[in-house]
DNA sequence: TATTGTTATACTCTATAACTATA
DNA sequence: TATAGTTATAGAGTATAACAATA
C-alpha cells in the first residue's frame, strides 16, 4: 500500500527537506575535491575579504571558533591554506589560501553552479527566481546577522 | 566594517538556511509542549494510518526503526502514546495515540500554523504558493520517497 | 585584565551491527 | 531461516568551559 507523510503538506515540512536535498547535493558535489562545504565557505571568506582573523571568519560564517580551528587544520593538510602570524598582533592568525585552494575554490563554484542548474531544471526560470528573492526576504526578516555582519 | 558571507548569493545555500530556520521555528514553537518536530511527525503517521508498524512508519518518515524505539519510549513517558502487542503477529508492535497524544497533535497543528503565518508575512501569497508548489516538485524530483512509500 | 586561538569535555544525532523473541 | 523490535557501539557535529600566549 502506498503510504506518505502527512506533514508533508505543510510549507515549513518540504522547506526543511528542500535544504536537507540541497545541502546533500552541495557535499556530494564537493565531494571529489576532498572537502565538504564549510571548507569552500571559509576560503570564500578568506579570498573575498583580507587580513580576516579566524574570529573574523566565525562572526562571518556564524561557526564557532573552536570549530573553526578543526577547518582550517584540514584546509592546511589538503595544501588549501596556510596559518601565518599577525605581526601587528601576534595572538591572531592571518589564514592565507593557496594557490591549490584558490584553484579548488574555482572549481566548488563550477562544479556547484552545474549541479544547481540541473537540480532546479525542472522549474520555470522564474520560479527560481521567486525561490531566491523569497528566501532572502526570508532570511533577512527572521535570521539576524544574515545579511552582515560588523567585524 | 559590515562583512557578509560571499555564498549568500547561491540559491542552494540561502535554501539550506532557510530549512534551518524552517526547523528552528518548528522546535522552538513546538518546545512548550515538550516535544520536538519528530515526536508529532510520528503521532500524526500513526493517526493517518491505521495498524502501523514500527517499522512501517519508521520506512514512511525515512527515520532509523532505532531512532524509533527512542522516540516511542519518550512519547510513552509523556502519556501520548502506547505500545500494544499486534496479536496476530506477536513480533510486531500496535503503537496507540493515546487522548493526551492526540490533544497534542491538534495544539502542534494549530501552533505551526500561526508560527509558519507569521513566518511567512513578509512574503506575497502568491510567492508562498510558488514556494509551496516548487518545493514539492523540486523533492518529488530528487527525493525518491517524498510522496509515497510502499508499505 | 581582556582577547585569540586552542584544547577538553559533554551531549546530541546518526549509522551499523548484534541480540531476542517470534514467525 | 527470516523478520520486528531492541540494544550496544562508534562516529560526526555542536556547545561550553578552561587554558596558554599575547595584548
Amino acid at each position: 500500500m502506498e503510504r506518505r507523510p502527512p506533514m508533508g503538506d505543510r510549507t515549513g515540512y518540504r522547506l526543511v527537506k528542500l535544504g536537507d536535498a540541497m545541502l546533500s547535493l552541495a557535499e556530494e558535489t564537493l565531494a571529489p575535491l576532498g572537502v565538504k562545504s564549510k571548507h569552500v565557505h571559509v576560503m570564500e571568506t578568506l579570498l573575498t575579504y583580507d587580513g580576516l582573523s579566524q574570529q573574523d571568519v566565525s562572526r562571518i560564517l556564524g561557526i564557532d571558533p573552536n570549530v573553526l580551528v578543526g577547518v582550517i587544520d584540514e584546509l592546511e593538510d589538503r595544501g588549501f591554506a596556510e596559518r601565518r602570524r599577525n605581526p601587528e598582533d601576534r595572538r591572531r592568525h592571518l589564514v592565507h589560501v593557496t594557490d591549490a585552494g584558490r584553484e579548488a575554490v574555482e572549481t566548488s563554484r563550477r562544479l556547484l553552479g552545474a549541479a544547481e542548474e540541473a537540480f532546479f531544471a525542472v522549474l520555470d526560470p522564474a520560479e527560481v527566481d521567486t525561490l531566491r528573492d523569497a528566501s532572502d526576504r526570508l532570511l533577512a526578516a527572521h535570521r539576524p546577522g544574515w545579511q552582515s555582519v560588523d567585524c
